[in-house]
DNA sequence: GAATAAACCTACTTGCGAGTAGGATACTCG
DNA sequence: CGAGTATCCTACTCGCAAGTAGGTTTATTC
């Protein structure tokens, strides 16, 4: 929590964030450790550091495929660092999660107090999950498994994830009921939501010509839409940023999520 | 943790897959032609026993996490037996893919023919895209990770998943020009269809109180109403199955993928 | 009823990567 | 400056699982 304050500075370590990993030593920010030479004394930001890495790594050979010297690697540290700052790997994944989960929760908070119609509310919620889904941390977050947790661990984050869905469903369940939302069957409808959103982790990249916001509004409209089409009077709310894109290659990649840049 | 009550076999890799209609031997005066096809067929047979225990086997523990020895025991057979019907534990994999990305392949084929209009004719390929993806196979055409695959494999893989991608934003443009559809970001919109369906692969146990062709109706029918409410009068087509069920139970599960019962 | 091949086995080798022991170096603070 | 501690390193252990060598059993064909 004291992350997200401390993150904005260039100092200790904070930025192995933004840029993909695999850029070679001379460039930048990689490792702070190496970067200032004078050795800091930061534990905090240096673990964020290592589990931000971490979850890149992770998303871009998978769980099984990084070694803990593959992530000291990129932090220009070696093992036995990586294991003063995280007992495990397993506990590496599961901060993973538990960081990439987090903004979700706070939004699902965020909106329990506000007094605007549920679909509005739940576009809201939407929006911030398919951001935090186009993070970092959305491969840990979505296509981790929990089989490589302990048991423990893994009903913690079940916990978590059940949080989130009865979140949304109950914004989808006070929606219809001020209808502001189309009578539906809430929990298959929940999981088509959380489903196309999730998927975001699959495909996006942060270099695409799309930021994540353009993707959650895009993806929120075609919700609010369905397929069939409406009656041209009853197109009342529906923005122009949308229409505006319509059929564009905006980049490479299929809906499958194979990435298009090998 | 054991997967269900599946193969409760006992003979060595006999039909772990089909109800294998055994047909007698012994009359057919065999030409050596016959003779060998017969066996080739039974060859054929056990390798798909194989792929198919081992798509069971990945989706209850992961790929990494599933070891070919479990695989094996899970057949009644030694792990060396395995490689005599595959080369690889990679190629075990690579050939889930395969054959749990066929069908899809196969309805995408099917309706080109087909003079309906687009939505129906995409609303027939979902509807098959979702059975495949609930079938034994959906998890390793869903979750597994191409990182597992040699480069020509992964390619091989993606090319197919090309397809399936293209053929669907295909059929959403042809609905959005007969009119069918309602007009929309069409590469987003098949993101968000292909996410949705394929997120099924990660909750859907075939244990569930619905089948999937009933999961799959559902989610068609939300991807055609969309969130926001329909004028009352505008609601032909919509299905009565559907407000039934509206608000039950189904199951354990959440929308984020942890499976209910552990 | 051999000869031949298919189908399956036991008993290995091997490499990789998680995790550790114990020591070296730098920073802080009295 | 020197004690004490935080940080990081070199150099290991060790288990697991992929893959193999080479033999044994069972079916098939002449």
């Amino acid at each position: 929590m004291s992350r997200t304050a401390r993150n904005a500075r260039t100092a200790p370590l904070g930025e192995a964030a933004r840029p993909a990993l695999s850029q070679r030593p001379g460039g930048d920010s990689a490792s702070a450790w190496r970067a200032n030479r004078k050795r800091l004394r930061d534990h905090d930001v240096k673990r964020d550091a290592v589990v931000r890495t971490a979850a890149q790594a992770f998303a871009d050979r998978g769980f099984h495929n990084t070694s803990l010297d593959d992530i000291a690697r990129a932090l220009d540290v070696t093992k036995p660092t990586i294991y003063y700052y995280v007992t495990n790997k397993e506990e590496l994944l599961f901060q993973c999660f538990v960081t990439g989960l987090e903004p979700i929760r706070a939004a699902l908070r965020a909106v329990r107090a506000a007094k605007e119609p549920g679909r509005d509310r739940l576009n809201t919620v939407l929006r911030q999950y398919a951001q935090a889904v186009a993070s970092d941390f959305g491969w840990c977050m979505v296509i981790a498994e929990h089989q490589d947790l302990s048991p423990s661990m893994s009903e913690h984050i079940r916990a978590l994830k059940v949080e989130i869905d009865q979140g949304i469903r109950r914004l989808l369940r006070e929606g219809v009921k001020d209808g502001s939302i189309q009578p539906c069957d809430v929990k298959m409808t929940a999981f088509a939501l959380a489903g196309a959103l999730n998927w975001i982790a699959h495909w996006y990249r942060a270099t695409h010509s799309m930021s994540a916001a353009q993707v959650a509004d895009a993806f929120v409209t075609i919700f609010e839409e369905g397929l069939r089409p409406r009656a041209a009077a009853a197109r009342s709310k529906r923005t122009t940023r949308q229409r505006a894109r319509t059929g564009s290659a905006v980049e490479r990649g299929t809906a499958n999520g194979i990435r298009g840049k090998s």
